[in-house]
Order: C-alpha cells, then sequence, then structure tokens
DNA sequence: TATTATCAAACAAACGTTTGATTGAATAAC
DNA sequence: GTTATTCAATCAAACGTTTGTTTGATAATA
C-alpha cells in the first residue's frame, strides 16, 4: 500500500492541523496558524480540504471511526462477557490516556461543528455508546448486574477515561497498564468508597 | 445587603454571558451577541467589563470560589472522614450534575484565557484539588484506604462528575438524589466490575 | 451640575476564503 | 528526443466579514 505524494500531504497536514485543535482549540487555531506551521501557504490548504470546518469533521469522523471499529472487533470475539468488558476497558483507557488527539476533538469540538456534520458525529457516537451496552446487557442476561444502571455506569466509565487528559501524565508514577487496571478492576473491600478508582 | 442598580445589571450581563459561553463557547460568543440578548449596546458593555476576557475570567474565578468555600466549610466540620466523604461527594455531584455553569467554564475554557489570568486560576485548582486529598489522607491515616491511589481516585471521580453535563437530564429517570448515590456509593460484590459506578 | 448609563458609528486587526498567476512534473504529439 | 499539453501544487495578494474595542456624543439620574 504505497502512499501518493497526494496523501501524503493530506497527512501531513491532518496531524498538524489535530494537533494544534486539540491543545489550542479548533477557534483559536486560524487556517494561517497551521499553514505556517507546514511551511506552506495557507490558500495551499485549500487545494486538500474545501473549507476548515471539513479538515475538523474528517478529524473527529476519523477518530470515531477508529474507536468503533476497535470497539465492534472486541464485542465479535467469542469469549466471555467478563473478558471483553475487561477488554474494552483496558483498550479503551491506554487509547485515551495515551493521548489520541483526535478523541480531544470529539470531546471539546462537537460544537464547533455546524447542523448537518454535527448530526452525523453525534449518531456514531450514539452507535458506540450501543455498542458498549450490548457487552453489559451481556452481563445483565447472566444476572450478575441487574442492580446497575448501565446507562450512569457507562457515562461514568467515559468520564474516569475522557478526563485524563486533563491530568494524566503517561510519564508519571502510574503507567497506563496500572491505570486500566484501576479503572476496571473489581471494587475491594468496603472502605474503598470514594469515586470508585 | 440592598443591591445597587449597578450591581444588578453586572450581575444581569453576567448570566447572560456565562450562559452563552457554557453552551456556544466563548470564542463562538461575541460581544454584539451577548449585547443583543439583553437588548443592550455592545460598547455599553465596556461600561461594567473592561475586556471580553475580563468578563470570562470573572466568572471562572466567581465559579471556582464558590466552590473552593463549600469544599472548605465541609473539611473543617468536626465529623468523621466517612461522612466528610459522602458529604462532598454529594454535594458536588448535585453541584455539578444541576449545572452550573461556571462549572462549565473552569471546565472548557481554561484555554480561552491568556497567560497571567489562566495561571491565577489552575493555581486557586490545585488549591481545591489539594482540600479534596487531606480528606482522603485523613482516611489512609484510618488505614483503610491505603492500597488506593489518591490522585487517581480524585480524578477519577472529578471525571465522572463533569462528564455528566454531556449526557445526564436531571429531568430524566434517574433524578440528582440517586445519581449522587450512585456516584459516591460503596461498591458491593464482585461482578459488579466495570466503571465502579 | 456632575456623574453614570447608554448609544451609533467607526476603528484596526484577524478571520476564512477566493482569485489569478506561476511552477513542477508528468503525459501526449510530433 | 524534443516539444506541447495538461494538471496538480504552490504562492502572493486581496476579498468581504466579523471580531474586540474605542470614540465622542447624548440621555438619565443624582
Amino acid at each position: 500500500m504505497l502512499k501518493t505524494k497526494n496523501q501524503k500531504r493530506i497527512e501531513e497536514v491532518e496531524n498538524v492541523a489535530c494537533h494544534l485543535f486539540a491543545n489550542n482549540g479548533y477557534h483559536s487555531t486560524s487556517m494561517r496558524t497551521i499553514a505556517r506551521e507546514l511551511n506552506m501557504n495557507q490558500a495551499t490548504l485549500y487545494h486538500y480540504f474545501s473549507s476548515k470546518e471539513d479538515l475538523l469533521f474528517k478529524l473527529m469522523d476519523d477518530a470515531i471511526e477508529n474507536s468503533t471499529n476497535t470497539l465492534k472487533r472486541i464485542c465479535a470475539a467469542d469469549i466471555l462477557w467478563e473478558d471483553k468488558l475487561k477488554a474494552v476497558l483496558n483498550s479503551y483507557t491506554r487509547y485515551f490516556a495515551g493521548y489520541k488527539e483526535g478523541e480531544i476533538l470529539l470531546l471539546n469540538e462537537m460544537n464547533s461543528l455546524s447542523e448537518p456534520k454535527r448530526e452525523i458525529l453525534i449518531k456514531k457516537q450514539r452507535h458506540f455508546v450501543e455498542l458498549f451496552k450490548t457487552i453489559l446487557n451481556d452481563a445483565s442476561a447472566d444476572h450478575k448486574l441487574e442492580q446497575i444502571h448501565t446507562t450512569v455506569a457507562i457515562f461514568a466509565f467515559f468520564g474516569m477515561v475522557h478526563y485524563t487528559v486533563k491530568w494524566y501524565n503517561k510519564d508519571g508514577e502510574v503507567n497506563l497498564e496500572e491505570l486500566a487496571a484501576m479503572f476496571s478492576k473489581n471494587p475491594g473491600p468496603e472502605g474503598q468508597a470514594l469515586g470508585c478508582p
């Protein structure tokens, strides 16, 4: 699969734009800034992307497609739901805390998109959540998770994981494996109340 | 404590600006939009706030001061750490999920501030986290929480709570009391693995 | 009268985007 | 093998808007 020069250039633009959008925000990042970072004229950007919003959309769409495919693969695997749960919590935590900037865009910039595009991504996100729920439903059918509100459970998990981008440093004292374990491990004896990490 | 007409007007501006900033984003909300919403000329806004950024800063600063004061009161109370923990988790969850738009700004718009101001708020947020940690330290001294990484625990909780603004509907099937209970209750028997809600 | 509150109008700067021209490297014609 | 054609890639310059902000004047209030 050899990349054309065109595709390479597109990816260069995407990488730089994704980095800037994720770290400085979409509205605070101008096309001039992106072009300057690439040593390229701003007009040239419009040879590859028809608008700034199109560029953002492509980045966000790639990110959600990527996450969804990973989740699909786990759901389709022929393993126990316990292992599916463990796999998805683990992979998602690692994926996210490991700094996928596209996911940061999905988290921060949904409101920066105008209407036809935003609705498309929201639908894809809802689909992602539904996939996630199928695992918990398997668990429920196993009569082991009845007393838990699955919607709250899912979003509590997403919240914990998404927030890592605001504080977690993968080179700090807790590595990615440990973090994923903390987010997904079974709670122990009483007294470990707090946010259930 | 009678409010001058001046103070009243300032609060009107703050309420409208906070609502617009929180829901549409700081950069996407122009001074013209704020003025129009108030049936007021845009220039008049500068009679009350010296700049748009000053307006944002005041909103965010009020929010963090407010949260910190609540937390201080709980920390200073003469009760067991278990009850402190329960109180703070409960109040914070209720506070946040109940739609405090200033907190949304603290979550979303920190990068919209330029340097002297941002550092001030970041320091205050760090102070807030330190206060939170004192409770967990009391718990640790009680030899009941040793095996938990307190930093991870705190941010896991913040993550769960902050994320509620993206999905939680207080008029839905889970009310605020229940949600706060779910976020702060002791985990039960094995099998309730998942994100520990 | 002095101070506060409001306004219409304009300002310079920054924005996303378009235009029109110029290059480079292929492909086709001779 | 040279020349002509084509098309993708790039650029400087400018476009029309929108932005945050200022000015200078007017109305209201005290």
